[in-house]
DNA sequence: CTGAAAGCGCTAACAA
DNA sequence: TTGTTAGCGCTTTCAG
């Protein structure tokens, strides 16, 4: 057949190419491909190697995974890429990954289940060998079902209906830490602001760490303070100018706890917003860091998790498993230990 | 032969075992697969439904590209996925291509031009559709090569030997404003930060509307105040020391343009360490703004770049070559206008 | 030390 | 409306 002469791709060069070019068999010629030049002539490795260089020629990967059974990639799906906490995890996964010789195809949910969903299915379909997910944890039947073939990893949220590695950090610790630091610092009217937090781990796990801290703590408590939004700044201007509408006798907390860096950054944005200064006139602290919530002003004080070793430690557990002599061991949960780092938004 | 005990993958499904299950040949299957059921039975069309739902079945993306040649599938590569510039375009590339029914995978070549090539040789060995990239600019040749059987369009930095789409933002006209606008407030002795321009197409067009426009402005001039540095702690500190030392009578800069938004917060967090005072000690503009820019304090203005934007219309323009009708057109690079936003840290 | 041949899972003429 | 057949580009026994 004859290659059309608008056709985008021009004919790219095979094995076949190659070996009768090097006038050996194309089972020569892979042979080469895969380092077994052990018992091979001199000669010949030499030749081979030529006409490759000459003929530009690059293996088709599809062709020779398809053959194998093994893509040498992995697949990980983080919840908002525009998030700092998805991108240190993706530098850390991306590293170990690499250095072990597997390629990364990367994705971004969106904390979209939907988009999760096609992403899952479209890495399974592309026979990806394992799968790091920080799952929106609306997808478990399906993830259950893809670790059937291929080890999962599961990193910051938790799901116990499935029987797979993870990688966390320890949020009750993190709240206790936190929560204890702002009643070090005077305050007993704290409130909590969280994403919605049905289906994701970490966050029901931060709620009720608040909720344990404020009763052992024996601080006041009003259900108005735990409150769950999104992260639109109209959403988060009419919850804090609810509870710190609420009066000064123990109706208006004078500290508000974010259970997240997204959440923080919004808070802190609205309170600029409003004219309101932290922490005189409220204290701000945060789960989770990032690069710049320094630069904010008052530098705000947050609970730390070490993200990046979260992202080595998520890849190195499927690397184990990927590599693997059998049989398998029985799927293990790690925990990080978070870290309480003392700015300005907590007054002092 | 036997299923091995222990092996990980257990053996998949595949499109000969449904075609035996549902009793009809495989063609008839992929046809169904293939969604060209207009002239099939619509009791074998049950059937094969039925037996598709009963086991599962997925096909195999692997083995369909081997035949078809086609992925769906196109690569991203950004310069530094760390960076919010990188992934706002991510986003904005993500939602075009899902749109058209294109998958995406994403790498990070971190700046690190090795990095960089070996990403782009993964991608084209994973033979994908179609190529976007921010590029180092130290892989033309490998770049140009892939280009040959594989549309490529280049986003943010342009490459004239190379013969693709380009999409990027007017710097010069970006930085116009720039200048323009901390003139307009006073200041006469305008520092410009800026990571080393070589091989960085924007970072030159930078650097050279920075010196346009002070020439036009008449304004004062010293070689130091040009300077190239990296973004860490250190570098910053030392040269932002060296020219705020130089002496009040035409010496010392007022402000300082960062060419950037690693840059400007780097510079932005030096400052705050230094114990001065933004804009009352010196002013500083930055290139690129990003979601929260207005936290810090003073908020800082920006030359804001339509980022997400870029991403659509790279991906959109890359989408028109893969379903182009032929023959294709001439490449065609895309400038998108910068807009400068107005905050504190120029005084005023 | 090297080659022939079969086959990975799918699609696409061509027949029927 | 459906089946037969021949590959896609590679790897991998099995022979020699």
């Amino acid at each position: 057949m004859v290659q059309d002469a608008y056709s985008a791709k021009p004919m790219p060069v095979t094995i076949a190419e190659v070996a009768r070019k090097a006038g050996v068999s194309k089972s020569t010629i892979s042979r080469y491909l895969n380092g077994l030049y052990d018992h091979m002539g001199a000669d010949t490795r030499e030749r081979i190697s030529q006409v490759i260089a000459e003929l530009d020629y690059r293996p088709n990967a599809l062709a020779r995974s398809l053959k194998q059974k093994r893509t040498y990639t992995v697949g990980a799906i983080v919840a908002n890429i525009l998030n700092p906490f998805s991108t240190s995890i993706i530098r850390g996964i991306e590293d170990t990954l690499k250095a072990a010789g597997f390629n990364l195809i990367l994705c971004n949910a969106d904390d979209d289940p939907a988009k999760e969903r096609d992403y899952i299915t479209m890495l399974a379909d592309k026979q990806i060998d394992g799968l790091i997910i920080n799952t929106t944890g609306c997808n478990n039947d399906l993830i259950a079902q893809v670790n059937r073939n291929t080890p999962v990893v599961l990193i910051d949220r938790k799901v116990p209906e499935i029987q797979v590695d993870t990688v966390t950090v320890d949020s009750a610790k993190g709240v206790r830490q936190a929560i204890d630091h702002m009643v070090s610092l005077g305050h007993r009217r704290i409130a909590m602001f969280t994403l919605p937090y049905d289906h994701v781990s970490p966050r029901l796990e931060r709620v009720q760490a608040y909720q344990a801290a404020v009763a052992e703590h024996g601080l006041d408590f009003r259900e108005e303070w735990l409150v769950q939004t999104d992260i639109e700044e109209v959403s988060i201007t009419a919850k804090l100018q609810h509870i710190l509408a609420l009066g000064d006798k123990a109706g208006k907390p004078t500290g508000i706890f974010c259970a997240n860096n997204l959440i923080t950054m919004s808070v802190v944005k609205v309170l600029k917003k409003l004219g309101l200064a932290v922490p005189a006139d409220v204290a701000v602290l945060g789960f989770d860091d990032w690069e710049w919530a320094e630069l904010i002003e008052p530098p705000v004080t947050v609970v730390a998790q070490p993200v990046y070793e979260m992202g080595n430690k998520a890849a190195t557990l499927l690397i184990k498993r990927l590599t693997a002599g059998r049989p398998p061991k029985k799927p293990a949960t790690i925990m990080f230990e978070p870290e309480l780092i003392r700015r300005k938004s907590c007054g002092e």
